[in-house]
RNA sequence: GCGGGCGUGGUGGAAUUGGUAGACACGCCGGCCUUAGGAGCCGGUGGGCGAAAGCCCUUGGAGGUUCGAGUCCUCUCGCCCGCACCA
């Protein structure tokens, strides 16, 4: 034995810094220019794959120190970034730091320390860290939002969609948190009605707001998700969010106010049966329909104390339904009937009209109301398996006939009398067919200090005026008092405020809202096609060579928010011609927990794993490879640091039998030989790493890492037991194999070997390709069973006829013994695998 | 309540198209080497019966389809995730 020892420590730092020096992993646009050429050569490139790959992983929010969840988001990242590269594909694969945000200001508010300060600190940190996991980034191309030279730019895509009507201001009913004293998207508000930054209580508050106008792209969010290849549960979480349904809206008519109200209804087939009608708390006419009626007084207590209801109350479906009449009737427009107004807090300002009509027969819900303040409850469905079922259980809400209706419905099917109803009311200008979105328009405005500033002036004549493009970025101001009182920060900031007209010259106002962080990391990715750009945000030239993302990864908790805004942008800049495609994340892949104990790792708990107290353990290859190793990564895995020293184990055994057949091989064999004579256990040596290279190629395509990392386990265990009945040549081969297929996983320690062996440069090398002779066996085990059950293995050539086969598997002892006696009645034969002899 | 997913040895997991269940690893047991081992190497390891050959059982549970089911179908139990008074 020689003193060959695996030093991590050693090796990593090494290679680290060769990849840094050499700025290995930069790719630069080849519409500079420089690269024309080799895109034209091609690069040995395997045929069907694409000249270049953009992988991504989502952005790190840079706070404190990485944690073990960025470890396993860049380890999958990286492997397909590899895997890519050396497919011949030219690979983007950036960094960048999602830096604005509310994280930041309060730790600024807390210690004093400006936001910017400390988050250049937690960028260092995370930097570092990223290079000493041997992360093959493109450090040229690195960005962080809160940089002028990138919210410049968010200034920009903001002002396009303001001037397209997709950014406007409102007053709304918006969820307000008076803990971080800012609105909140809807999105960032918990079932419970928590703040989902601080777990505050959140509030209800009318308020003039920026919005941008994302449900007029309902239509096509929905839509374009069939033609992505994302995770089938991301995609299902996004058509829920967006909630379309199909229905109808129908005008109800209060005659004594001469004002008509529309709902939305998903079932006009049961209008007939809608013997009441109900308004949200929050409805604007409901305080003018009860004033001087008997009601008034109950009307706005009920109003008053329901707008007082957190969410969790309001949303409880166990509580007994409440509400008060508003003591006036609308028109039921197919029956002509006086139905009675109620206020009720079941009914939610925020989808539809604000208004519904009630069908208790046919709603769960409205059956609750009905039967609590004894309303009248109308049948007109009737299940057809029980037509003569008159006390069938209601409310009913599945599919039957009309009943009690007007004639010319009577008796039809409710599918079919839905659209007769449509299209009687459409006729009668009294409805229309109509589709409605859970999806609401997405509120931006943040009264907080740490966003990008809202480029808009407001000036007393010429209302809100875009700041002009040469004037942008407009900087965010120093302050030193970044507590939220109620408004922005911003707006103490006087010499900031105070501005003039673009258009009037007059005295105007800076508006002191800045942008919810979620803009910024809505179009990071378009910014690293074209980093460096300080004339525009990107040429589009740049993106048509990058975009789409080719492989976006990132963790399910942006499944709703980030990438449906990212997806958003896409198509608004598309819309307005600064894109060419309507997608932006062509494949995702989202990465599962890593737990300590069955739970999530937190401090209060103490079981926090740090990547740099495991990294100086055990070293970054090792780490990284564990937490692929240790079951497929979308999947949560849980820590275990006996799993880990295994992994080490498994490297040191490669690292160091790799070292010594180098030296055995008294030097490097460039090109990496395969042995020329193959028999016996050469032969076997080779033809197992042909199955690996088979095997890891065909793994990584399907992020199936555990078991590639597996196979190449199994190569290096037939290395060991062969090591001494092969050639040098031989087991270098297949050691050198070994180091190939692992690199994507352990970039240091097979960057290493693959040196030692060969001279050469693992990265620099295509991928393998597997020889087809050698995937082949000239001879196999074929399993004979008898009635289904193995009852024996025998040796078979790969070139036996079906006939051969039944005969070697009749022929074999324990199946003979298991068809004594019996009578044969099929033979099922599949060649390469078995024989099933079926006896009675 | 609606939608999606999962359930396999002591543990993490494998089985890609309906075709040898348990790859690989952890742990455990035994052995070698060592002054020593939290180093390294070799062997064993789903359960039951058996001296062995072998036989039986086994993928949450119950049925079904099939020559053959972890995989497909029906029902059922348990767990996880998302949405939820969305009209």
């Amino acid at each position: 034995m020689s003193d060959h020892r695996y030093d991590p420590h050693e090796i990593e730092p090494r290679w680290q810094a060769l990849w840094a020096a050499e700025r290995t992993w930069e790719v630069s646009n080849l519409t500079t220019g420089e690269h024309a050429l080799e895109v034209s050569a091609g690069g040995g490139r395997p045929v069907g794959e694409p000249p270049s790959s953009y992988v991504l992983e989502m952005l790190p929010y840079p706070s404190g120190e990485p944690h073990i969840g960025h470890l396993k988001c860049y380890a999958v990242g990286d492997a397909i970034a590899h895997f890519h590269r050396r497919l011949g594909r030219r690979v983007l694969h950036p960094m960048g730091y999602d830096s604005f945000g509310l994280p930041a200001e309060n730790h600024a508010i807390r210690t004093g320390v400006h936001p910017r300060v400390s988050i250049a600190e937690s960028i260092a940190s995370f930097q570092q860290q990223f290079r000493s996991w041997g992360i093959s980034i493109d450090w040229s191309r690195e960005l962080s939002t809160s940089d002028p030279s990138y919210y410049r730019w968010t200034q920009w895509i903001f002002l396009e969609l303001f001037r397209a009507g997709l950014a406007y201001r409102k007053e709304a009913a918006v969820k307000w948190c008076p803990k971080d004293q800012t609105v909140l998207a809807n999105e960032q508000v918990d079932a419970e009605g928590h703040c989902e930054r601080c777990g505050a209580l959140v509030e209800v508050r009318q308020l003039e707001q920026w919005f941008l106008r994302i449900t007029d792209y309902a239509e096509r969010l929905l839509g374009d998700l069939g033609e992505i290849d994302w995770p089938e549960h991301v995609k299902t979480m996004q058509r829920n969010w967006i909630g379309r349904s199909e229905g109808a809206e129908v005008t109800f008519r209060c005659e004594e106010m001469g004002v008509d109200y529309p709902v939305f209804t998903t079932r006009p087939d049961t209008l007939f049966g809608a013997t009441f009608f109900v308004m949200a708390p929050e409805h604007p006419d409901v305080m003018r329909l009860a004033a001087g009626t008997e009601h008034e007084q109950a009307a706005r207590d009920y109003v008053n104390s329901a707008l007082n209801e957190t969410n969790e109350e309001r949303g409880n479906t166990d509580k007994v339904k409440t509400g008060v009449p508003l003591g006036r009737t609308v028109t039921n427009p197919v029956s002509g009937e006086q139905i009675p107004m109620w206020v009720a807090d079941y009914v939610l300002m925020e989808y539809g009209t604000g208004a519904i009509m009630a069908v208790p027969a046919h709603d769960e819900r409205d059956h609750d109301f009905a039967t609590t303040f004894e309303l009248p409850i109308k049948r007109v469905i009737e299940p057809i398996d029980a037509p003569d079922d008159e006390d069938g259980a209601l409310p009913y809400s599945g599919d039957g006939r009309l009943v009690n209706s007007d004639p010319q419905f009577d008796g039809m099917g409710n599918r079919e009398a839905l659209s007769a109803i449509v299209s009687w009311l459409d006729r009668e200008g009294k409805g229309h067919a109509s589709v409605n979105y859970r999806l609401r328009d997405w509120l931006i405005s943040r009264q907080r200090y740490w966003g990008c500033p809202i480029p808009i002036v407001h000036c007393e004549r010429c209302g809100m005026v875009p700041v002009p493009e040469d004037q942008l970025p407009v900087e965010l101001p120093d302050i030193d008092d970044y507590l939220p009182k109620g408004r922005s920060p911003l707006a103490a900031a006087e010499d900031w405020v105070n501005t003039s007209c673009p258009d009037c010259d007059g005295p105007a106002l800076r508006e002191t809202d800045t942008m919810d962080t979620f803009v910024d990391s809505s179009w990071y990715f378009l910014r690293y096609c074209d980093a460096g750009n300080d004339s525009a945000a990107w040429d589009p030239a740049a993106l048509r060579e990058w975009m789409p993302v080719d492989q976006y990864i990132g963790g399910v908790e942006h499944a709703i928010l980030h990438l449906m805004y990212a997806r958003f942008f896409c198509k608004a800049l598309a819309d307005l011609g600064h894109v060419e495609f309507q997608e932006p994340f062509r494949a995702l892949f989202t990465q599962g927990m890593v737990t300590k104990d069955g739970s999530k790792m937190s401090k209060s708990k103490g079981n926090v794993v740090s990547p740099a107290s495991i990294i100086e353990r055990v070293g970054a290859d090792t780490a990284r490879c564990y937490i692929l190793f240790v079951g497929p990564p979308d999947q949560d895995a849980d820590w275990s640091d006996d799993g880990v020293e295994g992994v080490h184990r498994f490297l040191s055994r490669l690292w160091r039998l790799s070292a010594e057949t180098a030296d055995r091989a008294g030097g490097p064999s460039p090109g990496l030989p395969a042995p020329t004579t193959l028999e016996g256990d050469e032969l076997e040596l080779a033809r197992k790493a042909h199955w690996a290279i088979e095997k890891v190629s065909g793994d990584l395509r399907r992020f199936a890492f555990n078991t590639a990392i597996a196979a190449v386990m199994e190569l290096l265990n037939d290395c060991s037991r062969l090591r001494d009945s092969v050639s040098t040549e031989g087991l270098s081969y297949a050691l050198g194999t070994a180091a190939s297929l692992l690199f994507p996983f352990a970039p240091h320690a097979c960057a290493d070997i693959y040196e030692r062996l060969t001279g050469e440069r693992v990265w620099e090398q295509a991928w393998p390709q597997a020889d087809e002779s050698l995937l082949e066996r000239d001879v196999y085990e074929l399993v004979c069973q008898v009635n289904g059950k193995v009852r024996d293995r025998v040796q078979a050539g790969s070139d036996a006829t079906p006939e051969q086969l039944k005969d070697l598997c009749r022929a074999a002892p324990n199946v003979i013994a298991h068809l004594d006696g019996k009578e044969l009645v099929k033979e099922i034969v599949v060649p390469g695998k078995l024989v099933n002899l079926v006896v009675r």
